[in-house]
DNA sequence: TCCGTTAGTTTGTCCAAGACAATTGGGCTA
DNA sequence: TAGCCCAATTGTCTTGGACAAACTAACGGA
């Protein structure tokens, strides 16, 4: 099955005898671009400009990463991430790197969930996955679904996103977590009856092509579906064109997205500002996630959602708006 | 929170305001990348010496490609899942591009699920997303999950990737499906008790990072904790030396891979033998999915599972072999 | 002091044409 | 029919230049 133009085919080249391995863990242009997120282009760039990374060269003057470059391009990468600008940080030498990396503010959490965050940081360190399930499955029950996803998940996201940025976590571990909590969430969601009556906001959520992300996705329906909204998701990665399909098809009144801070600013507003074209006009778009850009510019046809627990009363102002408006069907 | 440096960041270059909607719907080159998973270089190198595609440019000189020329990119992409070449097909005129679509060979069905697959079909075409998840958990009941995975859902899901191949489905529907189906798998294997005793093998579950699509995961996943497989599940798109590092941690006797056609030959032969590299020699790499080049040429290593019924027997298989070897830890 | 405008700098993507290594296909021979 | 080799095919990498969008900072006016 041929299964989806909707993702990337990256064809790595890997000359000769498969030289990632081979040569001392010296990556090819490509398995770096994969590995950092850092485009060809960009690579070379900073190469001409920055005079780092400056790479090795195999017979035929193909550049090989040696492995301390391609760990320094991921430090660089982490605090791009974090708002710094590559002409201050590239250059820099791994010490003064590092110094940036420690000196990041660490974000405030509330004093009261702070120990059970821990609790769970330990776990997913320890990589017992079993506990972490059954924690995880106690919570949603102990706290209720809305508790859980606005007080824990979305704060514990945030405290697993900044170890990994630290350094505490790899990413398997990230990994772990996101699968554990996936399962959680979609058990949660799939036990929510579903909405009866007529007055139902019909919600399509979904990314868009760029983002592979869909913990925000899963978080986002638990509290739509609590709300009574008709949820559709149609997963990660859905093309522009589709979404706009599948709105119209599904006689959408909101289309979902969620956003992490991966995207590039560039990417988040034009996706948005051409979705919002292809949508008919009683359809709304709200987007929510860790992504600074939705939240700097307002931007026309979008409701921007900076945290997560605003969703139920937007659902409620929604609802109110369109009691008022009558049926315009 | 950064949340994974292991994603692609493919940052696009939209000059001016938002070209990909108001010139008519000309889609800049790194449009096109993504929507039909053509690389950039490869799109220009087709274009100097096929001729085809032949965009247009704007003021900068940049290419501007016409939603023509888009589709037709994306039937040539199609052809090429299905075996065909490049210069065969690439400047072959849109009416000699489909006479060759419609002359791909139907791969052959049972006969006596045929009638349930098109009842499925159906549904999906009519985005009965409710309809569907109850037929689908009503089957998992009726079947038994072993027959689900591997008579009902397997055939299906070739069945989907068909019909996209032959324009019958829209991405969206496939999206649809996969999510439904998805939830339904998911919820089967939360039944699934865990492994007593100390025999179980333990079994890792991943994608390498090219490869999005996680719904072979899950297939495989259900097949394994119903076989008695202690599973540890990360999700699709971990990086190889993540997966290598998890192994370790997780002491993992067997590392599952699945594979979609998305991928290029090259890629996935270059991922599995790196992987087996960086892997401890006791641990097995057990490989399945709709990808051909799995099971033309063999691999040092690694085992390939041409269909995914095969996975009980092997489990069985593997039990022995270690029991005869004795306790090895 | 604060805000808006302008000029300058930074930055990522795109272009061109050439090169090469790995694979594939076809033809030849045993 | 099976095996082997040569030639054609094909995707990725190379260089250096260019440019548009975004960001910074300085300036001037209220």
């Amino acid at each position: 099955m041929g299964f989806g133009c909707q993702f990337f085919a990256l064809k790595a080249r890997f000359p000769m005898h498969d030289p990632e391995i081979a040569l001392a863990q010296r990556l090819p242009i490509a398995a770096v671009e994969r590995d950092t997120g850092l485009s060809k282009d960009t690579l070379r760039v900073w190469e001409r400009r920055y005079g780092f990374p400056c790479p090795e060269r195999d017979g035929a003057g193909d550049r090989l990463y040696p492995p301390e470059q391609v760990a320094r391009l991921h430090t660089i990468r982490r605090l791009m991430d974090a708002g710094h600008r590559p002409g201050r940080i590239v250059a820099l030498a791994p010490e003064a790197l590092q110094a940036l990396v420690d000196a990041a503010p660490a974000a405030p959490v509330a004093a009261d969930s702070a120990p059970m965050l821990d609790n769970y940081l330990v776990l997913i360190g320890q990589h017992d996955v079993h506990t972490l399930r059954r924690a995880l499955g106690q919570d949603v029950l102990r706290l209720g679904l809305v508790a859980f996803v606005t007080q824990l998940v979305a704060p514990l996201n945030t405290a697993v996103g900044e170890a990994w940025m630290q350094g505490r976590f790899q990413i398997f571990e990230e990994h772990l977590y996101t699968e554990c909590l996936t399962g959680v969430l979609r058990h949660a969601i799939a036990g929510i009856a579903p909405p009866q009556g007529r007055g139902a906001p019909r919600v399509l959520l979904t990314t868009v092509p760029q983002e592979p992300h869909g913990l925000g996705l899963l978080m986002a329906e638990a509290l739509l579906a609590l709300e009574g909204c008709h949820c559709l998701s149609l997963g990660p990665q859905t093309p522009l064109a589709d979404i706009a399909r599948a709105a119209q098809v599904h006689d959408a009144d909101i289309v979902a997205l969620s956003f992490t801070a991966v995207q590039s600013p560039h990417t988040v507003v034009a996706a948005l500002r051409a979705l919002h074209r292809q949508l008919p006009l009683r359809t709304a778009i709200w987007a929510g996630g860790q992504c600074p850009v939705l939240y700097q510019r307002p931007m026309p046809g979008v409701l921007a959602l900076p945290a997560i627990d605003a969703l139920p009363a937007e659902v409620a102002r929604w609802r109110s708006a369109t009691a008022l408006a009558g049926v315009d069907a």
